[in-house]
DNA sequence: ATTTACATTAAAACAATTCTAAACTGTTGA
DNA sequence: TCAACAGTTTAGAATTGTTTTAATGTAAAT
């Protein structure tokens, strides 16, 4: 079974149709050995750079979308004005190099976890997300 | 020394002309005895409906803008699509109620400090920050 | 008072994201 | 197999949050 007839299933199990476009997507994706992070723009160029096709921002927006609902992306909260996905949709979280502006992803041994010790009533948790801004020591913080 | 005099002498001290925007800014940031969370669109309104006072975004960002960087203000990360910022400066947490979009401050005793076991190098940490949120139970996850 | 540098403003520009409406394409079932 | 339907893609327009611009106004130094 090659990977397009993995992304095939994967698409299909949930709900979404495997169109041309989101194998592409998929291909740069769920392909590499390693998780990533990126942005939509990234993305975009990124399949029209090394897939030679041309898409649709709309597309890709539609699609990233549509992944991250199905739990294959997940969206990372930084101070910014765009938004960053990670391939790695597992309970993690980060650094960020506010020189760089560089994601960096903290495995389980870099951080303990995290110990809520209130309730907000009729609420549940829904994500427990912790940043860790790191620059160079004479950066001012921004 | 009234109210007034303490915003003059607070912006003269970090290089800010005492204007009439800013102060009215002052009045609504800094009067209340409590911290609060705001979007530059949510202080233009306050500012416009409470003190029957026009005043233009711009200048309303311009000024937030140097707030923050004098510590005056912490900007809160938020995946989103806009900035949130906290007249709480210091060092703490934050719930945010997907349904309402309301950001709630964590205190000390509802969370323990988060142990970071990881050094990037040549980095300095300037920032912990942890988000928590939280949605009424049949929500879909954000 | 006059000058100068900094501020304010409305409006335009901008960037990220979402919407729209028309064309297109998997999929279903006759 | 093919028509028909529902879901997709697309380019472009619209929207939203934010920043820039260029003209005008104002605080403070002279």
């Amino acid at each position: 079974m090659n990977n397009i007839s993995i992304y095939t299933e994967k698409l299909r199990e949930s709900g979404l149709r495997p169109t041309r476009q989101r194998l592409k997507i998929c291909e740069v994706l769920f392909s590499p050995e390693k998780t990533f992070h990126f942005t939509i723009n990234d993305l975009t160029k990124i399949i029209e750079d090394k897939l030679s096709e041309k898409i649709s921002l709309a597309t890709v927006y539609n699609t990233i979308h549509a992944f991250k609902k199905k739990g294959y992306l997940k969206e990372i909260s930084i101070n910014c004005d765009k938004s960053y996905f990670d391939t790695n949709v597992t309970e993690h979280h980060h650094f960020f190099d506010e020189d760089t502006n560089e994601l960096i992803d903290c495995s389980n041994d870099d951080i303990d976890s995290v110990n809520i010790k209130r309730n907000i009533t009729g609420k549940k948790i829904k994500s427990v997300e912790v940043l860790i801004k790191v620059a160079t020591d004479n950066q001012t913080q921004k």
